[in-house]
DNA sequence: TATGAATGAGCCTTCATTCAT
DNA sequence: TATGAATGAAGGCTCATTCAT
């Protein structure tokens, strides 16, 4: 009569389901992927039953199952979704600029908008996604990567074009950028005070610009 | 004093019990919130049952709760343990410096060295105390605050002084200063790779320092 | 709430998930309630726990939980479902009665005879129900105030009808009645000595009737 | 470090510790019984841990167990204190009585009374008690055996003189005093309605009146 | 493909009882 | 004799996951 199932991780979770092609079926993944969201940024990932997501998306708790190998794969995967929309976003609007520091500039306006305008996504973001596991961080990290390349690379850029300080490091020089923005929203969202992020973003500027821009005074 | 009843999560426990007087409890208090520590990095906070603590405490399960109201108490004190120490310890350090500046260079390298020595602390600080629920986060929020105002004083200071940029918004650069070493220094604790986090100290002081001082050439 | 996190006592259990409709459910609902009729009364309530229970329905630990919010609503079921058997059937069985005094000894008789025949069911309702917080007692309350006025009803009717003395506190009544029977059967099922309640039937009738028939000797 | 504790129930509670001879000692064990008599009724048996009792009667948790096998014998203790007590009143009161129905009625007088005027002994002889594992109603039956047969032989008694009448089944009578009080008792004190028992006592006297004597008339 | 009832391992917490002091 | 810190077994409950339908 019974399942005889256990609560351990799932091993074969090595196989990620990834995004299905059918458009139908792509809708549904889609949906999971938003409830997930929402449900990840009400709850927090670890008081949030897997039933919750389920019922958010209309569906039935084993559907998710279908789409995904575990809970942990969901969140993996929303932000995936997320990270991976910020970073095309991101190219698109760095392609017109002139300079790596305008596009550095971009990219900061752009994320702390992105998360300025959607509370729940910066929750998830920012908080919920550091309730992780090993196994979490370690799916995250791919896509992670490629934001801070895009950063470093940005930073790299502006030195060769003599716009950045060539003597600071590029990697520090990332962790700086993205320290700050990181700090500059998770204080927001965990502020009970209401507040527009959007409104920090020139005063984020000057001192970045300050930090990176070889003569600032120009 | 409190047992409660059957599982609710305990009513009374909202008095946490604190620091013990008595010397011989004391030690036995600073042993469990030691143990937790190592518990914590090593298993993460969600993964981590309380029994796990207890034997690396040498104490039985329910000894834990003679001395913490419930597994989340636990998680806050040994914060409030770690970073009352660190406040103290930058606060004494600093208090021989003769300008503000050299006062963010001393709290940068000691808070960046104190870490990059105790990894164990580092992946506590950085990564498990953020797998927190909301309860957690308030239990924090004091002391992380002393922290926080720790660190913009200094910079006002300095405003005051003309060492540092009187048009940066002071709490920007908290955050950037915060930021960027908590960036620094996760992504150390997370790295495969072993490298030595203290290396990268000048590098941040480098680029911090361009971000805040007046006068960079000087 | 669920393990609430930790261990919280459920928050959304407020409301009794009440009998199933769908007839599947129903039966596996009946199943656990007669399962735990039997569990309660070999081990107590207190010192029965949920798995045995699960283990007499041949059900998971789990299984009870999605027909019951907690224990207490599987004690307070198995009242409510045993206490209304009762109640519908004294009525049906009353319906063809003559006088209000023959339906007290109908009731009588059915209720003891009830019992008699089911020591198990006496056990529950003597002594285990009585293992109770105030949760439980409030739980029990609306249908064992049923059968209270069942009772009562029967005495006040008697009265109007000139077959019981009018002189006669109808509530002291109904506690005389209830008492009584409460008193033989919780004798019974605690002795040692192996007797048969049926048998006190007559020896009860007789000093009830002398307790309320106006003329006893008619 | 280890105490090599286990809950299970003290299989030496074979030997009960009895009332200490010492005078000195005889007070605090009176004053653990009046602490426990109180705390039982404020929390219910199971819900009131001994730690509560120890404090109420300002000694240390271990003291109990000086006076105490465990926390049953302190159940059993109370109520063999307190019913002694009212059976040595009630065997005293009784004494000057001309008829074995005064007798009776003396009982029911006084025991409704006593309860009537101390709702914490109420509750716990009527409520707590009861939720007993079979251990503590093993400990109970002999005092409260006692009662029964003072009850049953003022029954008897009565029918050899005459005045109550002698087809009755004795023992059916004593179960329908006794059930009646304490269906009575019982129910006041689980009321949250605030009313005077010793109000109904004479309505009570009234129907045990006509059930149990020969010539009610009279 | 979708469902959702069922599973059962696991964990936080309590508290009766012990015993070193 | 009295203390109360320490013990650790026990149990209610949750929820990720499975699979019969």
């Amino acid at each position: 009569m019974p399942y005889m199932k256990t609560n351990m991780k799932a091993e074969n979770s090595l196989e990620p389901k990834g995004i299905p092609d059918d458009p139908r079926k792509r809708a549904k993944y889609l949906a999971i992927i938003e409830a997930a969201l929402e449900a990840f940024s009400e709850y927090g990932y670890h008081d949030c039953p897997v039933s919750k997501i389920a019922r958010k998306a209309n569906v039935a708790d084993g559907t998710i199952y279908l789409y995904f190998a575990n809970k942990e794969e969901v969140l993996i995967s929303v932000f995936q979704e997320k990270i991976n929309r910020l970073i095309t976003d991101i190219e698109e609007l760095t392609e017109e600029c002139t300079n790596s520091w305008e596009k550095i500039e971009v990219l900061v306006r752009y994320h702390m908008s992105s998360l300025g305008n959607d509370r729940v996504l910066a929750n998830f973001l920012q908080i919920q996604l550091r309730q992780s596991s090993n196994n979490i961080r370690h799916g995250i990290a791919i896509p992670l990567k490629k934001f801070y390349f895009l950063i470093e690379n940005f930073v790299a850029e502006g030195q060769k074009e003599g716009v950045i300080d060539s003597l600071i490091n590029a990697n520090i020089a990332r962790k700086l950028i993205f320290g700050t923005i990181d700090e500059v929203v998770s204080c927001w969202v965990l502020s009970r005070r209401q507040y527009d992020v959007k409104e920090l973003i020139d005063d984020v500027l000057y001192i970045l610009r300050r930090a990176l821009i070889v003569d600032v005074a120009a």
